[in-house]
DNA sequence: TGTACATCAGTGAACGCGCGTTCACTGATGTAC
DNA sequence: TGTACATCAGTGAACGCGCGTTCACTGATGTAC
C-alpha cells in the first residue's frame, strides 16, 4: 500500500516543479505569440523535448486552460497589489492608468490575456472557451468592488470597462507609429478615467 | 501589339469576377474563423481546387490583406448608410447601437474586422499589419466627426470609442451564456452612449 | 556501507495530417484565315 | 461558315514543413536487503 507512495525515486516535487515551468513558460508564450504556439517550440524554451511533455498533460488543450488560468491569476495578484498601494478611493484611477500604460502595452507576454487572445479564444475548444469565460467574470468581479450602484450593475461596469480597455490595448498593439500609438493611450486613459472613475 | 491583347479567350471580366468572389469569400471567412483559415477550404467552398488560386494572387498575404481592405470597407459602407438615415444629432448614438447590437454580436462574418481579428493581426507580418493600421485610421476619422473639439480630440476620440466597442464586443462574443451575453451588451451600449453621444 | 532491482521523467523517431506553394496538364474559348 | 491554332483559368499531384500525439527506449535516482 504504501509501498507504491514509497518508491518514488524523485522527490515529489520534481515532477511538479517541472509542470509549472511549462505552464509558466506556456503562460508567457501563448500571450505574446498567440494560441498556436506549438508545444515542440514551448518545449525547446525549457531545454527538453516535444515528448516528455505528455507525462504532464493529456493534451495541448489542458495546458492552454492551465495557462490561462496563470494568467488572469497573475494579473489578478498584480492588480490587488496596485489597488493596495493605491490612494483610498482612487483604485479604479490606478487599475485604468496601469492597464493603458505604454509598459502594459509593450509587455503582452506579461500583461492581460483578454488583451492578447480574445479574437483567438472564441475558435477554441468549448474547454478552453469555458476556462476564459470563468476566469473574466471572477477578474471582473474584483474590480466590481471599485464601482458604484447595486452589486449587478457593479459587475456589469466592471465588465463594460475592462473588455473595452482590453479591444483598446490590444489595438494600440497593432498601430505601429510609436508617438501615434503612445498619444492613443494617453487619450484613451484620460477618456476611460473620465468615464468610470470620475464620481 | 493589340494583337496580345486582343488574342483574350474570355471576356476580361471572367478573370476579374473569380478575383473579387474570391476576395468577397476570405473577407468573410477570415473574420469568422480567423487568418489561418487555408487557401484549401477557402477554395473548395468556391467550389474550386486550391491550384488556381495563384493565377490571382501571388501569396496568402496579398489576400489577406486584399480582403481586410474589403472587409473594413464593407463596415464603411454600412456605417455610412447607417448615420445618412440617422436623426440629425443622433448619428454616434445610431453608431454605437449598430456596432454593440446583438445582431453585430451574432455576424462575426459579416461584422467588424477589427472585432473579429484584433488580437490575430499583431503576429502578421508588417506588410498585413500596415494595411490593418492605414484602415483603422480611415475608419475612426469617418467617426471622427461625429464627435466635437478639435480635429486631433475627435479622431483620438474616436479611436478610443471604436477600439473600446471593439474589445467589448469580441469579448461578448466569448460569453458563451445567452442571456448574461444580452445584458452585457445592454449595458455597453448604455455606457458607451453616455460616455460619447451625450453632448 | 554495497549491490540488485524497480520506477518513471525525459528522449527522439515515427505517425497522419493540413498547410502554402509549385508546376505540368487540360480543355473551353477566342481569333485568324 | 468551318477549321486550325493560341491562350490561359482552372486542375490536381507533388514538394517541404510543422503540427499534435504516440511509443519503445534510456538512464538517473530511490528503495530493499
Amino acid at each position: 500500500m504504501t509501498y507504491i507512495i514509497s518508491s518514488m525515486r524523485y522527490p515529489a516535487e520534481h515532477k511538479e516543479e517541472t509542470r509549472e515551468r511549462i505552464v509558466q513558460a506556456a503562460s508567457r508564450r501563448f500571450r505574446r505569440a498567440g494560441a498556436g504556439v506549438g508545444i515542440g517550440q514551448l518545449m525547446k524554451t525549457l531545454k527538453m523535448t516535444h515528448g516528455g511533455f505528455y507525462r504532464h498533460f493529456k493534451s495541448k488543450n489542458e495546458l492552454l486552460i492551465e495557462a490561462l488560468d496563470k494568467s488572469f491569476a497573475d494579473m489578478q495578484a498584480r492588480r490587488a497589489g496596485l489597488t493596495a498601494k493605491a490612494k483610498p478611493g482612487h483604485e479604479l484611477e490606478t487599475i485604468i492608468e496601469g492597464y493603458l500604460s505604454d509598459a502594459h502595452c509593450a509587455d503582452a507576454a506579461g500583461g492581460c490575456a483578454v488583451a492578447a487572445l480574445v479574437s483567438e479564444i472564441v475558435r477554441q475548444p468549448r474547454a478552453v472557451r469555458a476556462a476564459f469565460d470563468e476566469a473574466l467574470q471572477r477578474g471582473w468581479s474584483m474590480v466590481a468592488q471599485f464601482m458604484t450602484g447595486t452589486e449587478e450593475e457593479r459587475r456589469r461596469k466592471a465588465g463594460v470597462l475592462m473588455s473595452g480597455m482590453a479591444g483598446t490595448l490590444a489595438v494600440a498593439r497593432a498601430i505601429s507609429d510609436d508617438p501615434l500609438r503612445r498619444a492613443f493611450l494617453a487619450a484613451a486613459r484620460k477618456t476611460y478615467i473620465e468615464a468610470f472613475a470620475s464620481d
